[in-house]
DNA sequence: CGTTGGGTTGACTTCGCTCAAGTCACGTGG
DNA sequence: CCACGTGACTTGAGCGAAGTCAACCCAACG
């Protein structure tokens, strides 16, 4: 890890973007004080590698700016990604030592890293981090959950549309845009990405992509900037219910 | 539900035999005495539906004894098992008031189920609960992203012995057998349940059974006892790092 | 202006799915 | 006891969706 890579000037926490959202929404001022005392920024270029499976860890973090990824390899090189990481989202397990998969900058990243015994400390004496870290842990659980059932059950064109619905959802929670009208993004994946998230080969991401275009259902400007112009269409392409049912 | 179902004598809380897996392992007396006010036993035959997907839960609970399942069912039918509950594991979410999918015992299945707002009120109150459940959720998020490896990158003959590996080795450490010479358990799932969990149908879980037995890595008496000489041969098949490199 | 990395497209193969028939163990009623 | 139905499972034949291998495009960059 290079010194350039360092980014020693700490934010204040009152001004961060992602206060709100990440493990420290629930906070007081005082536990925000101490998780002031014992954090720091980092930041990497994309396609970087933070870590690799198996590697010690002695910190957790929070994604402030950017994209991660989280994948599992298998010895002869397949590969799945088991986790997408936004903004606020949370990498690191406290408790655990060494990290069980690799985590990669998919843009360029930001992190807000806490070192991990105090971190653990202020867990286990100040209740608001491990009730916000629950609460975000069953979140993710949840989104693991409908991923498996993408992998299991879904076809190829269905998988490409599911992440792309995916992703301007997620897209415009951040932008505050409404998914009405015209809605158009940014892939932040490479194909061969978008292959390790949906469990295909690039060449089929490729040619589905390339179906869902030439079938008007999205349009493409370059090979990473996606327009959808009806997202109840893309909707129905992704076989979930269209009712989309979202309970609290 | 019918009266039948319910067996109303709670027994006592010290003599449970998940008591020190489960969401209350790191319980006091006194936290316990308060679980104890609120819990109630529920028994299921198998094949029962005890929730179904959008229903209104009023209770939380663990799984006594007995195994069930977690799936999501897509309009068309499509099924994908997206959770497999072992006695101490956790069902349902603190502060969502429906479920989210549906839940079927796969054996006779008791639970131990607890009322959701006064559950609630003792998490936010003692530490002790959350904490665990904290922990529950990270290792079946840990499982689920395992899962997703499996349904997005094995073949089918990788997928069967990894299922065979799973159950042998939860059976042995429920029996606290180690898993050195023969090693034999029953199935608890049908081959369609099998076929739901491991994103197959019915019938490649059916031949790819047949296969391994042909291959011998596995013997089969009866469709459900399986018996296994040879534990690392069947862990050779699963695809997965030989050396187990189990973290924490 | 050659190289490189990301992406597309085509030809062919193959693994797992579909549809269909058949086996086996078990229970039930005549 | 036997005939019958039933549900869980097995096996075969044929097919198709996605994988493999390979050629090619194109924009960026040194």
């Amino acid at each position: 890890m290079s010194h350039q890579d360092l980014q020693l000037l700490s934010h204040d926490c009152g001004s961060c973007p992602i206060r709100h959202r990440a493990v420290c929404a629930r906070c007081d001022a005082d536990e925000l004080q101490q998780l002031e005392q014992i954090k720091y920024y980092r930041s990497y270029q994309a396609g970087q590698t933070l870590i690799w499976s198996g590697d010690r860890m002695d910190f957790v973090a929070s994604v402030v700016t950017g994209i991660a990824t989280l994948t599992q390899t298998m010895e002869d090189g397949r590969r799945q990604m088991v986790g997408l990481l936004l903004p606020s989202d949370f990498v690191g397990r406290p408790g655990r030592q060494s990290a069980a998969y690799d985590v990669t900058a998919a843009t360029d990243l930001v992190m807000c890293c806490f070192r991990k015994k105090p971190f653990e400390e202020l867990m286990s004496k100040t209740p608001h981090v491990a009730q916000r870290l629950l609460e975000m842990t069953l979140d993710e659980l949840d989104a693991a959950r409908e991923w498996m059932l993408l992998l299991g059950r879904k076809t190829a064109r269905e998988k490409i549309a599911s992440l792309l619905s995916i992703i301007a959802r997620r897209d415009a929670s951040l932008k505050l845009r409404a998914t009405k009208g015209v809605v158009t993004f940014d892939l932040p994946l490479t194909r061969e990405e978008m292959a390790d998230y949906l469990g295909l080969t690039l060449e089929t991401v490729s040619r589905q992509m390339s179906a869902l275009k030439r079938d008007g259902v999205i349009g493409l400007e370059g090979k990473r900037h996606v327009k959808v112009a009806d997202f109840d269409r893309l909707l129905e392409e992704t076989g979930d219910d269209s009712d989309g049912g979202f309970l609290n």
